[in-house]
DNA sequence: CTGAAAGCGCTTACAG
DNA sequence: CTGAAAGCGCTTACAG
């Protein structure tokens, strides 16, 4: 790289002293080589004045680090994947290290083929949104001792550490809230998908429907996780004039505004036809023409506690850290989950 | 770094030869160097089944390339750069490139440290979103050779590559149609910055209200690109009740949406009291009560020129790549615009 | 056609 | 207190 010309051999030569002193005082540990006070001092101006900055693949190659961590999500265009990649950023800087993303498109084969590549990179750990089917590879990563953290998304019944919402309270605030509310015929649209998080966000919107007596008025419509905009069309189609549903709850971001557009289009009024729930905060919701109830996952919370895992394992790679953190979720209410 | 414990010394060893021999037959290099057939094949087959995979580190700390390439957006949680972030991850993996990606949060200092972070992480050239008073490094590293370009803005009077919008054009548009549809007295919300994007959209606009003899009518509000909330809602309100301006057209992304927050506080109505013309598509502006017309630009054929003419740079270090593409912008059309 | 050896820039036992 | 030397895993002249 054509900066950085500048080498240790540099600075020890312009002194006249070793390599080896130059690195351990450049190093900070002076003091525990009993290094002479004024000479320690002459390196670090000289280094400061030389603009000397190591070269980290050489450190590296010795130590086995990068400090280089990989960030799998399903599309880093996602406002709210991009929401979760930026504090992750901000937290991986703070402990000196830099985050290499990419995106599987919720496929398997992509998930695979980037933990190769990042591993390949060198990257010193993972934080990965699992898509679908993914448990195997991931628990093989583990396996291998390559520290991982699952985001968002968790495997139940896995030693694989994660953080992530409680999904079942979320969509437990949400149902509940619409039914305290006056709403009795609430639907629900998620995802075709075996994870865990669209599950839970099923169960807590179920056991609070039961709860309150409404068993027949459950209806989950669930859609293609990929280009659902044409199903959720038809699942709002459905709900609205053969289930008479007089709110709907989306489950993820995406869904949320894919039900918006569907609903502007077939001209069906917020809160007045219909009342709405929707899934992560968006400049959307609040600037709608009815603001939009929605449930607010503490991102901040989410995203930085999944660094710190996994840069406390890299560091402590002979300890089994196995943590599992579910948030709590907080229900932000607009006038488009309120009775008119 | 668990993984990958198979290095090219044990694939020699197991086959009886050296490393040397194994490191050409694997970097593709037998014929050049006219290695037998056979014993090729063995050591293939042999990385295949030990499962072999380089130590990147290794390989670049010997002077080669990681095929790891730097981003640097001013935050990537700001949708048009996540979006960008995107098509430039795409673009990289389909030749053969990682990317890493930090934000600088439109700062100086920032910028510079994530340049010396990337380059020391080893990344093989990289893509800046400069921020204003970043010429002057951005020139360094580009005399030192690395290569790099620029993305979304530009320096005029540089030798430094750049993919970026036509963004005159861009305003030209913006106002033509204003003007076209009836409104005279057009303000303009935009940033307080030397950069060259910036001042080219005000210069766009200004120049076409001249041509229209609208003189009079030029108000250029700046606000402070950090945390414009506050500055833009005072803007809007002089503009409005001051000037009464009967259009505005706002500069950014988040300006527009910052513009459409206030104007819903201060409940004026869009396009009845004031029309509106945003830039860069957003959810938002198409589910807004009053569709936004926006200027939409070329995302796809921006960024992913931006990683061509990166990855020529890259591989050809020793000719003089100098490309410098403005892409076209669209006015997209809504009810924000329209004359009632 | 193939291998021994040097070297990329750094860190860290090991001596003294 | 300080330095000579080995080594991290790989590539690439240089020999033969």
């Amino acid at each position: 790289m054509a900066q950085n010309k500048v080498l240790l051999k540099d600075i020890a030569n312009s002194l006249g002293v070793s390599t080896t002193l130059v690195s351990i005082v450049l190093n900070g540990k002076a003091k525990q080589y009993r290094i002479g006070e004024e000479i320690a001092q002459k390196v670090i101006d000289a280094a400061m004045t030389m603009n000397y900055s190591p070269n980290l693949i050489a450190r590296n190659l010795r130590g086995g680090k990068t400090q280089l961590i990989g960030l799998i999500v399903t599309d880093i265009s996602n406002p709210f994947y991009s929401a979760i990649a930026r504090i992750v950023e901000n937290r991986a800087n703070e402990l000196g290290y830099t985050v290499v993303f990419s995106s599987s498109d919720e496929e398997l084969k992509n998930t695979k083929k980037l933990i190769e590549i990042l591993l390949s990179k060198g990257v010193d750990g993972l934080i990965i949104v699992p898509c679908d089917g993914s448990e195997e590879i991931i628990r093989e990563l583990h396996e291998n001792n390559t520290p991982t953290v699952l985001i968002d998304r968790n495997f139940p019944n896995s030693d694989i550490s994660f953080s992530c919402l409680n999904n079942y309270r979320a969509t437990e605030l949400a149902t509940q809230h619409l039914i305290e509310e006056g709403f009795e015929n609430i639907a629900l649209i998620g995802y075709k998908t075996r994870m865990n998080h669209i599950l839970d966000r099923i169960k807590g919107y179920e056991d609070s429907m039961k709860k309150a007596g409404f068993e027949k008025y459950i209806h989950v419509k669930k859609v293609n996780i990929l280009n659902p905009q044409a199903e959720v069309h038809s699942a709002l189609d459905t709900l609205i004039k053969k289930k008479n549903a007089d709110a709907v709850i989306f489950l993820t971001n995406m869904l949320t505004v894919a039900g918006l557009y569907s609903l502007n289009e077939m001209n069906i009024k917020i809160p007045n036809d219909i009342a709405v729930v929707g899934f992560n905060r968006n400049d959307l919701f609040n600037l709608f023409y009815s603001p939009i109830t929605f449930i607010k996952q503490p991102l901040e919370i989410i995203a930085t506690q999944a660094v710190n895992t996994l840069i406390e394992k890299i560091k402590n790679s002979e300890l089994e850290i196995k943590s599992m953190v579910f948030s709590e979720p907080q229900l932000i209410i607009g006038a488009s989950s309120k009775k008119v």
